[in-house]
DNA sequence: AGCTCAATACCCAATAATGGGTATAGAACA
DNA sequence: TGTTCTATACCCATTATTGGGTATTGAGCT
């Protein structure tokens, strides 16, 4: 890796950002902008015919999304190294991180320093995950796993917490894991207890804040 | 202005899309950036001890947004000009070009010459506005994250959203506005028919989504 | 002057969530 | 073996949310 030249495709549809990252993505020793796209579409059309060693997209494309994008590109391409830079923190990004379809998630509040940095890292094989920093040890504590210590949460628990975060009811939830509502509203209150929290609002904000 | 370095200070709370704009400003000829900020307050608080020519914005930042600081600014030192860079198009924007409070509305779609070219025109005294076409639009609106075209809530919708988001209850939030509860819970209704939505949890994902 | 729309308020019925209990089977562990 | 903990399940009562209506007021626009 070290005397090549890393050949790079940048996709984002606001074209202002994609031409910021090219400017500094294109200031590193041995880096190349192959192409700036702004869809996903174009995306995978344009890996016909090239061949990117990096690619740099956003989340939230029109045609194609990023996620969507990614798992395609991984499948036909698993080679390629996908660095997602969004906006906002989505939650089930940390699955489909573990999942290895992307290398890694890079907040747009990040500096250039952190996104070269990320970079580096990622050609080196290395997962990265930059969140907002305040709750960046949050998620360290999520990548070295786990949250039972911290929360003493059951499994079974979380897994409802995720289903509630997901929007779904009680006794949706009862019927998705085949048990009686009883049981499900046990656990909800034993985690409204455990964590000291009141309501279906502050329960999200919960798994939001620490990324379930 | 031939021969005078012109100075810049680049406020926007996505650090790296700051990093990117200050490589494609600093690039240009005579051009210097002073400062880079994340939010409004700290732009106003520069402006103390910095006199720059131009400012490049973003629309939406914490603390004090664009609009609000664009006012303050004009107000104060009404010879520097102001860029607005925003993700996407407010219809508010075109009123507030005419009343003079901003001289230039960027949609972030922009590509960077688009940028320097309006730059300049701004420094020579022209507005400029460069607006996504209208048929970009329609495809936004599929896609992506203009809320405010796309889902036309109003501004006690956006207010109770967002006191939901906190884990209030209807009956405190209509004791905080001083309402009755059934204002809200009307309230309540049109937001989940707007947003297409049924249920606390789906809303407050709405409202992580969008950053409300 | 008439229209539209946001914001306000109310009624009613059905469903969901919350909070107080109790209880039991099985796993883990000293 | 006895203890502790998780996951399971149930009962009851109260409160909250949801979804179906209708209606009025005031601001702003045509």
């Amino acid at each position: 890796m070290s005397n090549k030249v890393v050949k790079v495709i940048i996709a984002d549809d606001h074209a202002l950002f994609a031409d910021g990252l090219e400017q500094i993505v294109g200031k590193l020793p041995n880096f190349e902008v192959l192409a700036k796209v702004n869809n996903g579409k174009l995306l995978i059309q344009r890996l016909n015919v090239l061949l990117p060693d990096l690619i740099l997209m956003d989340l939230n494309m029109p045609y194609l999304n990023g996620l969507e994008a990614a798992e395609m590109i991984k499948k036909h391409r698993p080679g390629i190294k996908i660095i997602i830079i969004s906006m906002y923190c989505d939650n089930r990004i940390l699955d489909i991180l573990k999942q290895k379809e992307i290398d890694a998630f890079i907040i747009k509040d990040s500096t250039a320093p952190i996104l070269k940095q990320a970079i580096l890292d990622v050609l080196e094989g290395k997962q990265v995950f930059i969140s907002p920093s305040s709750e960046k040890k949050a998620i360290n504590k999520l990548f070295t796993d786990t949250f039972e210590d911290l929360f003493k949460l059951g499994a079974r628990e979380i897994e409802i917490i995720k289903l509630i975060r997901d929007g779904k009811s009680t006794k949706q939830i009862a019927y998705d894991l085949e048990l009686s509502i009883y049981t499900i509203e046990t656990h909800r209150k034993n985690i409204y207890r455990k964590l000291g929290i009141q309501g279906t609002a502050e329960l999200i904000n919960f798994a939001n804040k620490h990324n379930l």
